[in-house]
DNA sequence: ATTATTTACTTGTAAATACATGTTAATTTA
DNA sequence: TAAATTAACATGTATTTACAAGTAAATAAT
């Protein structure tokens, strides 16, 4: 484990208030205290508060009116793993169950991949790993998932049946997912995602491929995501 | 049409450089002129050049980098519609031909809405059209609107064929699209959808459901879009 | 009683300043 | 020559101050 780094006040509020919010302190509709009463209540000053209520407001958990104030929009959301931004890590892991298909191996990277490489990457390989993850015990995400082998000691040996991918970078390796590029398709099932995903052959599905940006510039993330959509829906902001 | 209000400084800045980057006067992988240099270049202080370049990163124009500075991030994007930001509308709408299904119309709001509707909104009644947009010959989006109708007159007379809808709305109603929520699923296409989109039946199409944010906080856009994927992805930030 | 107007409060935009922290290249030291 | 240090410069965080502009309720005028 690494010890974190201070964390800016800004990222403090905004977790305190994004936590408000999802437990029901605030609710739908409710209007959050103005500005100036945060600078007070947390010693503050306005720029920082509003930093904070920037990213709120980014991420979806309220909207800003001028004149009015900051309303809280904590609409229902059903799987939001669009927006796993680098504070937030959307709707709660703890709520997926994950299984291991693959375990994580250390190989070259496909001759097509969805992305263009740097040199760096190609020369270093991929660690590679497959997972399903099941929301309330029905399989929504089959996730091939490849990390540049880049100052990555050891990974391939770590335990990921409870702990998610992302923890482990950030609890060993200090790294954090910052944002990331994504393409979304319609496709049919076919063999393999029906089998895991426990639909029939060419039943519509979802299918992500995003990059993800970490704090090591050179370090990409990429993973191509397939999703069951029958029963929920993917939620995103724009 | 309307007289625009003054536009923030930040905002010129915003577009300037956003305008460069499409064009090609910074390219991909370029470093943009360092916020000092740009304060000097237009007369502006930091905070309101970090506050353009903020939302350039946010955008996936730019990527930044403590100690580095902002490189260009100008990648292939395919189509866009995922980051229609108030300042931006993605993929230019030049590239997409309009036709139109069913012109406006004021109706009743369907009893099964996909969103929730306020008091108002249902009392008013609602402004539905349906349209097929193509890229390069080919259809791509077959999209169905509904708008409140509150404070729109005439708008059921206006011409829709080669303006878009978002530009009606801006240049005659001074209403401006500033973000929102959807909803994102595969499914197979239906008769009226394989249809439109010249697919077979049964084929996975991409189903977003969406609801706008405007500048009038009581006035919601929402668009049901089904995305013919098979060639196009659909291309978004997170 | 109804309509204007004022007032207080909200968020939006902007400047000027300071220091922290990460990156890079030049410089110094061994 | 090679490694360590330093200096210059980049973005990140934070404070302070000021005014603009939108909202809503209290107040005054009709």
């Amino acid at each position: 484990m690494v010890t974190p780094k201070t964390i800016p006040q800004y990222r403090k509020l905004y977790e305190i208030l994004r936590k408000h919010i999802l437990d029901g302190v605030y609710k739908e509709g409710d209007l959050l205290p103005s500005e100036n009463e945060l600078c007070q209540l947390y010693g503050m000053t306005r720029p920082t508060v509003r930093q904070s209520l920037s990213t709120l407001s980014n991420d979806g958990y309220i909207r800003k009116h001028q004149g009015k104030g900051s309303i809280v929009h904590n609409l229902p959301r059903e799987i939001g793993i669009l927006s796993v931004s680098g504070t937030t890590s959307a709707v709660g892991d703890r709520k997926l169950k994950t299984t291991i298909i693959v375990k994580p191996v250390l190989m070259q990277w496909p001759a097509d991949f969805m992305f263009s490489l740097t040199q760096l990457e190609k020369e270093s390989g991929c660690i590679y790993m497959e997972r399903v993850r099941f929301l309330e015990d029905i399989p929504i995400f089959y996730d091939i998932s490849y990390i540049a082998n880049l100052n990555l000691p050891r990974i391939t040996a770590r335990q990921f049946e409870n702990k998610s991918l992302f923890q482990i970078l950030r609890d060993y390796y200090r790294i954090e997912i910052k944002g990331g590029d994504q393409r979304i398709k319609a496709i049919p099932a076919n063999t393999k995602i029906s089998r895991f995903l426990h639909l029939k052959k060419e039943q519509p599905v979802l299918h992500l491929e995003r990059k993800m940006e970490t704090n090591n510039p050179d370090l990409f993330l990429y993973s191509s995501i397939f999703c069951n959509t029958e029963k929920y829906s993917i939620f995103g902001r724009f």
